[in-house]
DNA sequence: TTCATAAATGATCATTTTGTCAATTATGAT
DNA sequence: ATCATAATTGACAAAATGATCATTTATGAA
């Protein structure tokens, strides 16, 4: 075991120090790790873990080969810290953007929208996404786990008149992967596939809203109240630091 | 091109005849493909195409290593093949087993009750669906093709209120792969989790029917009557010759 | 039984991939 | 400038994998 990989990159240099708190080397480091991560993200959300080699992971960083081992101990490795980054640090955020929001319906819905815009403006994140997305750990932690406490909420509520909040959760989770895999085989298309989608309305803006407005319903609102909260505004993120 | 591989299997022997009508070297034949195919299905459900090697195949079939190449001229092509059976030939069973229900409903709901209840019954074969379901090949042709089918005629019938027939389709795709994966989570749990599982209702009946009626409703049925048409019986299957 | 054909088999070789390591380069403190 | 430390690098050996092929075995007709 040369190196236990630590749990998180947790860049910890504090945002009002002067930009010269962290040493060079340092960075330099994150850097060659980020790449190597960002390489392995394209890579494996086209051809799966398995399917790409070490040297494909080098190469498509720009980084020698030997640097892999300095920041990962093998290909399950980069795989989980991949994991990791992909969806908790995305639910975290999703956290951060829906702290002020009380009506719990809004939450998914923006969770929703966010989730499917964010596979829209990064395929490579949203293919990740929709290849993983029905691993254990996705549906236990992180978005799972999320996800199933704010059904329960809004059933315990009475904003939600589900009977079945498992079946709900399946459902809401499932439809969400569906968009995006839709969205992004939509995106595209070519030929005689696009007649097809042009006749189903199928336009430039996404599937977001029409997803928000499809869950919402399934969660037993009615059609005119889903349609109205999947159309509000969405809060802007953040510019992180 | 040392050998095209035959489409299909496709087995001619009319079950009427006598049972010697079939030489024995094709059977022998037929069995050793057969082996390779439930082999690499089991494998490739687990680990993906690209994370099976041949040898892992040839192994758990109990076949020689170079016999793989008599069937099949690689691993590409064995897994053209399995999905070839997987989805095609489901999806023809599905076609055969409402081939006389008139309400789409019903058809859809049978159709939706089948697939997870045989992805309960062989969890292989749901592993492998939840993992290639969001293929073009599969929402595209075979099984997704008939799906978005069926909503359209409902629509048109009146049947289904649905104002948006791709989302609809989205979110039945979606919840049903959901379903599976709930399913096969959910049936291995173990410790805290099933605990959790336990409140939320999940037990032995598996998720068939409530995913049926959570689909239903999705396509605008009432609750009351979606549940009624989820619940009736299923027609059997014919043992197949 | 004999024989021609089809199928199965594993040894063999070329290629790919993994993991290690000594050498090189960059960094930052003295 | 000097030096110890940390990070990067590609060459290399070992292991895994893909594909080929001559040989063996099974089959079924003559």
């Amino acid at each position: 075991m040369p190196k236990p990989t630590p749990k998180r990159a947790a860049a910890k240099a504090p945002a009002t120090a002067a930009a010269e708190r962290e040493p060079r080397g340092a960075r330099r480091k994150r850097e060659t790790r980020a790449r190597l991560l960002e390489a392995a993200l394209r890579l494996m959300a086209r051809k799966g873990m398995e399917g790409v080699a070490i040297n494909e992971i080098t190469e498509a960083a720009d980084v020698g080969f030997g640097s892999f081992y300095n920041h990962f101990e093998s290909k399950e490795a980069i795989y989980e810290a991949l994991m990791d980054q992909v969806f908790e640090d995305f639910g975290d955020a999703l956290d951060i953007l829906v702290r002020d929001i009380a009506d719990v319906a809004e939450v998914i819905a923006i969770c929703v929208r966010h989730t499917l815009l964010r596979a829209r403006r990064e395929p490579i994140w949203g293919q990740f996404l929709i290849r993983e997305g029905f691993s254990a750990r996705v549906l236990e932690r992180g978005l799972g786990q999320r996800l199933l406490r704010d059904i329960q909420k809004g059933i315990a509520a009475r904003r939600f008149t589900t009977k079945d909040p498992l079946m709900s959760f399946v459902a809401v989770g499932g439809t969400v992967l569906a968009a995006i895999s839709a969205e992004l085989q939509f995106g595209s298309a070519q030929g005689p596939q696009a007649a097809m989608l042009a006749a189903l309305g199928v336009s430039g803006e996404g599937l977001a809203g029409r997803a928000a407005a499809a869950i919402l319903q399934t969660l037993g609102l009615a059609p005119k109240e889903a349609e109205a909260i999947a159309r509000r505004p969405l809060p802007v993120v953040e510019a992180g630091g």
